[in-house]
RNA sequence: GUGGGUGUAGCUCAGCUGGUAGAGCGCUGCGUUGUGGUCGCAGAUGCCGCGGGUUCAAGUCCCGUCACUCACCCCA
């Protein structure tokens, strides 16, 4: 295997690549993950991976990380600013509000998936590219469809096996009762010993601050305000009847009033679920409502809430739990050709067979038939046809069991042999 | 952006106080003249990340650089 001497062009920093087998395992963890949405009635939209910067900058919020720090903004051939998306529920509702859905029946329910990016420096779990599924479920205020969207995600993670994981769950409050807060939360900050950064955030965004890891700040938090405490009134009802219809789902969740999300067009309900399998970068899914977002964007008056799931973190945390692999043999039948004679009609055997429907592959090469069956071992696949001069010339062909290792010979026919694969548990004799 | 760690075969790694490279797994072939998984035998593959320095001699010491990685920040 001599390398040649042209230089090796690597990934750019933090991209993940999924290669076999583990790619099988990715696509396995983002059907899983997906089709929790589209088992619930929310329809599918595709969007574009970049959109106009304006659209964070005025949807996710300036004072966010996400949008100071972290996007690929590029400006196009037009000298227009383009911003790879950093996340997804900006996007949806702008093409929810071009699209007209606002003014079709309510709750617009929708699923997304594909990939998101943000320039943030690489670890465990965190990727300049990384792949998320989520929904939204738009012009509804009832706690129901809190509690269904939470449940969604949380059975969705079930679904794969996952147990090592909770779901924190609070209320941030609304342009009623949170600027309140707020401003006690910075009277409190105020008075407390931090550093200059951290001043700025609480300057910021208070609330941000609640979240910090380190030791010398969270133990000077103990007597902080907390913004349960603040709720207004239908907040308060609000957040207590998402509680119950969670109940109901049989969601288990931890209350965490302390739990902040990065993104400032959350209201109310919010929640996250954590992996605790992962390291620092524990959040496997997250999402909440945005009540004033549709609005900020030039659409109608109507709440909102949805997730967005990380399908890598959530592999991750799968292999973390032992649960993987997910997938079975991608190939139902592998067909050896032995001797030239039967090359071509192997190879028009594979054809018919693919056309039906049954997933083949072939030996190449003009193997020997010890490696070609090495290969048949290796790619799964239940089913080995062997089909030598002999076979051909009688237009039958040797079918064999990988699992007992039985073989029988049975008419060279591609009808046939696929009734015989496609019932995996009928032995051959 | 800030700190720590690591860079030796496809993968996981060993190589002590400097003397021009090793294991396991994998891979290829053979043991079967038309048959895999087990077993046995044989074999291939390394600019020891890159550049410079010290030295008779550097994978091994020093400096730089790049890459990867973990953590902070932030988040999926």
């Amino acid at each position: 295997m001599a390398a040649s001497n042209a230089p090796k062009i690597n990934a750019p920093k933090g991209v993940p690549d999924y290669s076999p087998p583990r790619s099988r395992d990715f696509l396995a963890v983002r059907e899983a993950l997906s089709s929790a949405g589209s088992h619930a009635g929310y329809d599918y939209m595709e969007l574009p991976v970049f959109e106009s910067t304006e659209l964070y900058v005025r949807g996710v919020g300036e004072s966010t990380d996400v949008v100071s720090k972290e996007m690929y903004t590029f400006s196009d051939r037009g000298d227009r600013s383009i911003t790879l998306r950093p996340e997804g529920t900006a996007g949806v509702m702008r093409a929810v509000i071009e699209n007209r859905l606002d003014k079709g029946p309510l709750p617009v329910k929708l699923w997304y998936a594909g990939p998101f990016f943000r320039a943030e420096r690489p670890q465990h779990g965190r990727y300049r590219q990384l792949q998320q599924v989520g929904v939204e479920a738009i012009g509804s205020d009832d706690p129901a469809v809190d509690a269904e969207v939470i449940s969604l995600a949380y059975f969705a993670f079930k679904s794969l096996g996952l147990k090592n994981f909770h779901v924190d769950l609070t209320s941030l409050g609304c342009n009623d009762c949170r600027p309140n807060y707020r401003i006690v939360l910075q009277e409190f900050l105020n008075g407390l010993d931090l550093d200059e950064e951290t001043q700025e955030r609480a300057r910021l965004n208070p609330l941000r601050v609640l979240d910090d890891k380190r030791e010398q700040v969270q133990a000077q938090l103990e007597q902080a305000p907390l913004m349960m405490d603040h709720l207004c009134e239908n907040c308060s009802e609000h957040y207590a009847r998402v509680r119950t219809y969670l109940e109901a789902a049989g969601v288990i969740w931890r209350e965490n009033p302390r739990m902040v999300r990065g993104l400032d067009y959350y209201t109310r309900t919010t929640f996250e679920f954590v992996h605790h399998g992962l390291g620092a970068q524990s959040g496997i899914g997250g999402g909440g409502r945005y009540d004033g977002l549709m609005s900020e964007l030039g659409g109608s008056e109507l709440s909102g809430i949805g997730y967005g799931l990380g399908v890598d973190r959530t592999l991750l945390a799968c292999e973390a739990e032992g649960l993987t692999p997910f997938h079975d043999s991608i190939i139902d039948l592998y067909i050896i050709p032995i001797g030239q004679q039967a090359q071509l009609p192997a190879f028009s055997l594979m054809s018919q067979l693919r056309a039906s429907g049954l997933a083949c592959d072939m030996s190449f090469d003009a193997r020997s038939i010890k490696s070609a069956m090495k290969n048949a071992d290796r790619s799964g696949a239940p089913f080995v046809a062997l089909l030598g001069d002999d076979e051909v010339a009688a237009g039958l062909v040797t079918l064999k069991s990988m699992s007992t290792g039985n073989q029988e010979q049975i008419a060279l026919d591609a009808e046939s042999i696929s009734i015989k694969v496609r019932d995996r548990n009928t032995d051959v004799e």
